[in-house]
DNA sequence: AACGCTTTTTGCCAAATGGCAACTGGCGGC
DNA sequence: GCCGCCAGTTGCCATTTGGCAAAAAGCGTT
């Protein structure tokens, strides 16, 4: 629990009495390796957030074929802030890559720290904001690279993932075949 | 300036008085196709919303390649925002693809309707986020796709602005080198 | 119309990547 | 120890894309 109000507070002035009720809010959640936290479709109804494991962002293109499109390791939100917001369905999966544990809030706990803390929307986009400023800078410079920069970027950026997650899903991340990752891997010894 | 306001309007409730405040702040500002806005290594010290033109974002890669990030067309903002509320310098090139008719606020007025309008901050947060998903949604599909795809999906996202674009600048968006985008573009006719 | 400048198109060949299928290796269940 | 399963690797060849340089097309100026 600590874990996760530090990160608030690196978003935010929080006193004691805001952070306890908070932490009131919360429940513990474990997932099993390939266990879906939410799937297109769905109505997300809960925040995650990562203590433990490392969960993916997965979704289908038009061919059927299932794209990564992006990792949520330890310290990480995970879900669909926008869909949850607006009650929306999701398009697409959060599914659990290793085993995982996470702390999670209920749509209707999320909603009323949203109306008890002063500024949690604020905080809220703030994080939003910075996530997503993060991947982008780190995915908008890989559609001009060669794959074999891609991946050597990717251990750079993510240098504690890259042994926790299955060579197709990394892959399909980088926007590679399986066997063309593997044959970069061999030529990088 | 209306169009601006009206773009406002989109993400919170502003009264009449708001508005006219904010109206109040903005001045206008012309640029020549291939002027710069803001300059890598500068600091932001306004905030542009394109008017009429179009605007791209690039930066120089390690090999000193020059690489269009991102444009930005007609009502939307232009700066960095990040850059510009924390005082750092920028550290990519804002620059005119064709002439432009901007909306401007300097760092200044810009600061001080952060002061005046009550949850100012949430709307601009609010916009980014906004603005920063919609980025990631055409972007992250992208590199899993072949140039061909690409260039497609570009032309039904960006309708109005592949024919106001050099190819250079649209090829280097789309990770690809000018002449394959040529063959392509001879390819689907 | 002729010129100079920039942008776009092409040709040629090399390098990178994909597609498919077979092979290998690790690991848990029996 | 053997088997089966899954993830990762490799071989083979087709396709895509890059790199480079030359040619063509567009455009404004004179």
């Amino acid at each position: 629990m600590d874990e996760f109000l530090a990160y608030l507070l690196q978003f935010s002035l929080l006193n004691q009495q805001q952070l306890d009720f908070i932490a009131s809010k919360a429940t513990s959640l474990s997932l099993r390796k390939d266990a879906y936290l939410l799937e297109a479709g769905q109505v997300p109804r809960q925040v995650g957030f990562v203590l433990e494991g490392v969960i993916r962002i997965c979704y289908y293109d038009n061919k059927g074929d299932e794209i990564t499109r992006n990792f949520i390791d330890e310290h990480r939100l995970a879900t669909d802030l926008r869909a949850l917001e607006y009650g929306l369905a999701s398009s697409e999966y959060l599914q659990a890559v290793t085993d995982c544990r996470l702390l999670v809030f209920a749509k209707r706990e999320w909603e009323e720290l949203a109306h008890t803390i002063v500024g949690w929307n604020d905080i809220m986009n703030r994080i939003t904001a910075q996530h997503l400023r993060e991947k982008l800078a780190r995915i908008s410079p890989m559609m001009a690279q060669d794959a074999t920069t891609r991946y050597v970027e990717f251990l750079e950026n993510y240098p504690r993932l890259a042994n926790r997650i299955p060579l197709s899903y990394l892959a399909s991340f980088l926007g590679i075949t399986q066997s063309s990752l593997s044959r970069i891997r061999k030529q990088l010894r």
